[in-house]
DNA sequence: GTGAAAGCGCTAACAC
DNA sequence: GTGTTAGCGCTTTCAC
């Protein structure tokens, strides 16, 4: 920037006013400055600026994500990056892989960084208080997906519990009384409130709770498969299944396929996939709107920014039933 | 850090040398540091010490995407985010969708940060003179997934053309000599290489080209089905299709549905997807390995980061020809 | 409208 | 071992 006022002639701080849009230059000098910079491919160092900034600001946002390579996060993902450019702000996202060192790592690289906002999926069983006190001191902070305990930070979530009591209803009025429940571990709060809508559904319905026909912590495609199939072949077996996700899912329509009873058992699964219409049957889902999520914590964080003093809010993003023909099969 | 020094009762640089583990403070000193960080909740500050800094590193690398929410972009930007975290380097990626301007706002973004590399998706047609710029101004630069025409930066792809080959001679071999191309728009590189690719094949094999067999810039998946359902109605159809991408490959697979073709008409498609295994039949895909390509790029940039220097070399990951049922399909 | 000087949080170089 | 001073690239404050 010395060089650039140099060759240009000017002071030092003439050059940052024009490179800032800063009014009060005449057009000449500004013309003048302009050239300069061209000529000697000068780029402003956002981080030396940000540094001396009475704001502070760094137009960086950090996104503390699950694995940016699965579908749910990349969608939520690009939603934040979307709200994020528009703003001219950079968005920085890592994968905590459910380890919460790991997720401590990428915060503390995050904040070493002065990121002016925070947008955090939290790692089940992780230590929330450094990021509250980041918060204190000023960092914007929304949670994603899945709710913390305490409220202490906006946070945007799917409709977990009434979603999945919408699944499983659409299961019993296709007049199945016996539907088999498989999820993921019940520390993941996600898992938890699906679980606990599958119990609301039931319940609503006059239905008792059968233990045989809930597996929790089968996340992996092949743990669910094997559920799926033990289940299936005990003495009084559903005659429908919910899955609370994903790859539960998955693996539970392979595990339909290979006993040949696709056709046969009714399915409903929590979150949408590619392909799911063109299997056979196509699958039907609880679908949620990954993309909602980040468009919406992203504005919520930059309110915040902006400087919004609320109290903390909690928002619910919808999801939709997306009927293909599994969930629809009728009960024996 | 002014706070924790007068709290300690120490100076500004012993501070420092505490914070960034360097030798010859006393145990004693390090500790009473170490104390009043903790008490005043302090955490350095990254971008004014890498402002300061002699090698002006600010451990953190751009990745340019087409969009982080495709599957092969997530799988790209995990990879390299896995690299980086084992040096403490922060990853900011974004997406530039396929339009050069986003690009550019991607990359003056990144550059503006300092950023100490740059893995970049060249996009087509724009211009790649200001990374070259910043390339020679000692930013690292690897290419990724295309390879720009000229031999200015390391660069990592998939082996595309050879694998389409591959995929072609693999129809051949099952006796057909009809077979269709449907590909992304010329102006991709990956999408010509794989169409050079399907003529190697054919030439190869002494077959001709047929022009009524080639249907190029069907990225859409609707395009894809529309122009699949044409082909195979024609006078003289093919008995066998290639399909360049994704998308492609999925809204062919929708149309041979629709038509009621899926296990006459054989199908081999470029790229993997989720639940290929799924369908019926399955399908048979040319498998690239993003994560493979993530991961050398990720090296590569960190070998020139560390100062290596040596003449830009072109790495080519191979692929995986993965067989499940609808490329194996005999000619009738 | 323009510029000089101070200082953001930190590290480099060198003195003690 | 430890502290002092200068200065990274920039914006602020305030004087002209």
């Amino acid at each position: 920037m010395r060089d650039v006022a140099a060759l240009a002639g000017v002071s030092y701080k003439t050059v940052s006013r024009v490179v800032n849009d800063e009014p009060g230059v005449s057009p000449v000098l500004a013309e003048r400055v302009r050239l300069a910079c061209a000529q000697l491919d000068y780029h402003p160092n956002h981080t030396a600026s940000s540094l001396r900034r009475r704001d502070r600001r760094t137009s960086s946002l950090g996104l503390i994500l699950e694995d940016v390579s699965n579908p749910f996060s990349g969608a939520l993902h690009r939603a934040v990056e979307d709200v994020a450019l528009a703003r001219g702000v950079t968005v920085l996202a890592g994968s905590f892989d459910e380890d919460a060192t790991r997720a401590r790592t990428l915060f503390s690289a995050f904040t070493s960084r002065r990121v002016d906002g925070l947008i955090v999926v939290p790692p089940a069983g992780g230590d929330l208080t450094p990021l509250l006190m980041e918060q204190r001191n000023g960092t914007a902070l929304v949670f994603v997906d899945r709710a913390p305990g305490i409220n202490s930070a906006d946070t945007v979530v799917s409709d977990n519990r009434r979603s999945a009591a919408r699944g499983v209803g659409h299961l019993i009025r296709h007049g199945h009384r016996r539907i088999g429940f498989l999820g993921d571990h019940a520390t993941l709060w996600t898992a938890e409130e699906r679980y606990q809508g599958y119990l609301d559904a039931l319940t609503a319905h006059d239905l008792a709770v059968d233990p045989a026909l809930v597996r929790r912590g089968v996340r992996m495609g092949d743990l669910a498969a094997q559920a799926a199939t033990e289940m299936l072949g005990s003495a009084d077996p559903p005659t429908a299944l919910f899955t609370g996700q994903n790859l539960i899912t998955i693996g539970t329509v392979r595990a339909l396929r290979s006993l040949g009873r696709e056709r046969d058992v009714a399915l409903v699964g929590f979150d949408d996939f590619v392909l799911a219409d063109l299997l056979e049957p196509g699958v039907t889902v609880v679908a949620q709107d990954p993309a909602g999520i980040g468009h919406r914590a992203a504005e919520l964080v930059f309110e915040r920014i902006d400087g919004a003093e609320r109290p903390f809010q909690l928002d619910v993003v919808p999801t939709r039933l997306v009927e293909r023909g599994s969930g629809e099969i009728l009960a024996a």
